[in-house]
DNA sequence: GTGGTCTAGACCACG
DNA sequence: GTGGTCTAGACCACG
């Protein structure tokens, strides 16, 4: 899951691994994370960069920490990444739109992925 | 233009900037780009920055460097931005489905958007 | 090692020099190459000569680099480097061939390579 | 038949495009060659740039000029790039022997490259 | 400590 | 004049 030769940092790669875990429902909204060390072990990390990971998750509202309890999964959380995605998603259609694409183009991109998923 | 303070290299940004001149039509297929000494000149940067973000766009296909005439913008570059551009769409979409969107949610933002432009 | 007078790119040399070190197997699969500030050192030249070699080596897939870990030879290096070699061979017999060789002359010429080895 | 794009610089490419001549039989020992300006022409590049080709071929022994007559194919053309041909040929055998592959894997493929030409 | 980025400025080949 | 290469040396993020 980690990609040591990837030049997005580690640590940028383990908020990423907890966020999706979150997409997909494997955690929760106040759910308790695994805690630093343990989840360096799962991964195969420096604790340190756990810890680093865990900081910025929390600067992003995304986890909050209870000193001597562990880390918990926002309330908010979903709303929270959903907004980030639909922002995400709105600069890559201008984009699409600036490279020439149109609004019907996409809608059908739209319509292809939902097939593919069906 | 450049941000010397951003995370992103200025030689990304160089990148950035030229592809936007692509996307935007005031640069075209073929048509010369000032020279590395001009353009850093232009930007406040070094020539040396320039010449990496030219090397990164030539890997990329969407300029190739004539040694002693200069860059060109390469001819098929509007079809190679497009694709990128709708790559980097489809990914977004897709996140902001996982994220609890659905289809007809994004169908109406890409309108939202078209109503904006117009 | 590296000729300063010579009309080839010293950061060329750099790369020879690598890809010698791993045909001569003093550098195998995986094994990881001195960091850039140490065989710059090494070979009187500097850091950032080296690190254009590396990068260019990693564009060909003859190694990887993991930002603040250091360089490594890649995994399939070998059979790159033979291909590579082989390509050479091909265009060297063509070439030969055109300029009035024949077959069995070249046969005779690896003979006499064998030999010498021997 | 000249890549502007090629890094191999102009005036080498004609030099080049010369020896094909000869290698092909286009051009004969003793032959006069187009002179500056046409071969210019029919390049499509400056005729500084031929004269300076012309001057690498006859310090090469491949052509000689007399003033006010023209250049010339050289005598001894063939059996030059003949040798020189064979010295590439015996390096590009070295090496691939070097990256792993044995005289008789090199014999079969001297074979196959006969039957292409059948 | 490691590689990544950047600057300032030099020299060179090519055309 | 153009891009290519190279040096010397700086600062930064990452781990």
């Amino acid at each position: 899951m980690i990609d040591l030769q990837s030049r997005v940092p580690i640590y940028e790669q383990v908020c990423e691994g907890v966020k999706n875990m979150l997409l997909d429902g494997e955690l929760k909204a106040g759910d308790r994370l695994p805690g630093v060390r343990e989840m360096a072990k799962q991964l195969g990390v420096n604790p340190n960069t756990v810890t680093k990971a865990f900081r910025s998750l929390e600067q992003n509202k995304i986890i909050y920490t209870v000193p001597g309890k562990g880390s918990f999964a926002a309330d908010i959380v979903n709303d929270k990444l959903k907004n980030e995605a639909l922002l995400v998603f709105d600069e890559a259609a201008k984009k699409a739109v600036r490279a020439g694409a149109d609004i019907s183009e996409l809608k059908d991109r739209l319509e292809a992925l939902d097939n593919d998923r069906a």
